[in-house]
DNA sequence: TTATTATATTGACTGGAGTCTAAAACGTAG
DNA sequence: CTACGTTTTAGACTCCAGTCAATATAATAA
């Protein structure tokens, strides 16, 4: 997907040339219109191809917003140590967080955010559902993380790992849900600090006044 | 809107018998057949009325939904009681929450609740955000009862109770779109009662066994 | 009463996403 | 090379949400 350089293509390379070329071209027009301004028409007639082909490369129109919006978690990758050299998990998590709301304001902006949103709960079936994937990037990152920090006894313990990046990566959605909604009216990076930064209380293990005694 | 009994209605009341009958009409069938099997053209046929008269009526297909789902504010004020019964303001809010979540299930059902939530974030900009209305039951209800809190040194007062209230409103809305997400998968009043008893902990009052020291 | 304006209704029409069938292009086997 | 399968491309067509200009209905004014 959208890497032209894969060495063994004998044959199907052309596909993948033609796929990219309708992405571009695609991705190009969105940004300078609008998403809703640039018909499928526009695109295909522009990119010197035919519906056809767009149908046999992507799923739908807003797919093209996902497929970019999925490279997202390849700059995770790329930020890796930008993130691993935080003194604290604190600080990862947050510092995770930043180059996440970077990228959305810097590399999707408002409008695709809003389409990639929606088209993830839409009601139509076959939409692929990538946020809920395990597997991806931000899930595994986080995980990764507190995980390191429930070994060095920083968060707490009596919620699995697993179940504590569900939990952060859904208010991480959430977040997002919401800066959609209020229209990019707020500073995205500077409140997810505040947001978070809050939110961490409750995963840090709890201060050790009162050892044993965990109510009240 | 919706109400029929509207004393002082001499002659637009045929208009308001009118759009509930669309209205109604429309609910049916979207609960008989799902939202996408339906058409406008089926609803104003099985209404014995036109496309005109139904978009005079309703802005567009998806606005049928959100007037259903607007309701909600109405269903807390019934409840009201049952929240304010409650010893503490958390247990009023985890109340709050519950009754949500519960209408969510019964009386909303997971269709209608993500094409609410795709709407409040569609990128025609002629849509009614009632979601960030300030005005609104749940984010009044959810203001009262944190400042109620703070009176009470129940919860922490150095951030105002505006700002908690849109700290908390924004992750309702974050845990439904989760739950959209995933498709109604998990159960909705378990794992919300689990997700925000995490949360409160950080809005709460820092219990003083280290009155002045906050760090570490 | 009739003229005038406001509102409600009608359904033919438009625009655009997505489908479908046929054809082209390519690959493989003989 | 030819025959046959597979993948890609073509673009006419379907389906449906939403628009619009014309029409009906009702309220208000004179």
């Amino acid at each position: 997907m959208l890497k032209s350089n894969q060495k063994l293509t004998p044959r199907s390379h052309k596909a993948i040339i033609a796929k990219r070329k309708i992405f571009d071209t695609a991705m190009h027009l969105f940004v300078e219109r609008g998403y809703d301004n640039v018909t499928v028409d526009d695109i295909v007639s522009a990119a010197a191809t035919s519906k056809g082909a767009f149908y046999n490369h992507f799923v739908s129109k807003d797919q093209i917003v996902l497929e970019n919006f999925k490279q997202f978690d390849k700059y995770y990758e790329k930020n890796r140590k930008s993130i691993f050299e935080q003194a604290t998990c604190q600080k990862k998590l947050l510092k995770l967080l930043q180059l996440q709301h970077q990228y959305c304001i810097d590399l999707i902006g408002l409008d695709s955010l809003k389409i990639v949103y929606a088209n993830q709960i839409s009601l139509t079936p076959n939409k692929e559902k990538f946020f809920i994937d395990e597997s991806r990037g931000l899930f595994t990152f986080t995980k990764e993380i507190i995980e390191e920090g429930q070994r060095a006894k920083e968060f707490r313990e009596d919620i699995t790992a697993h179940e504590l990046a569900h939990f952060l990566t859904s208010l991480m959605r959430g977040f997002i849900y919401n800066w959609c909604l209020f229209d990019g009216k707020f500073n995205m990076l500077e409140e997810g600090q505040k947001h978070f930064n809050l939110i961490l209380e409750c995963i840090k293990k709890k201060t050790t006044c009162n050892e044993s005694t965990d109510k009240k």
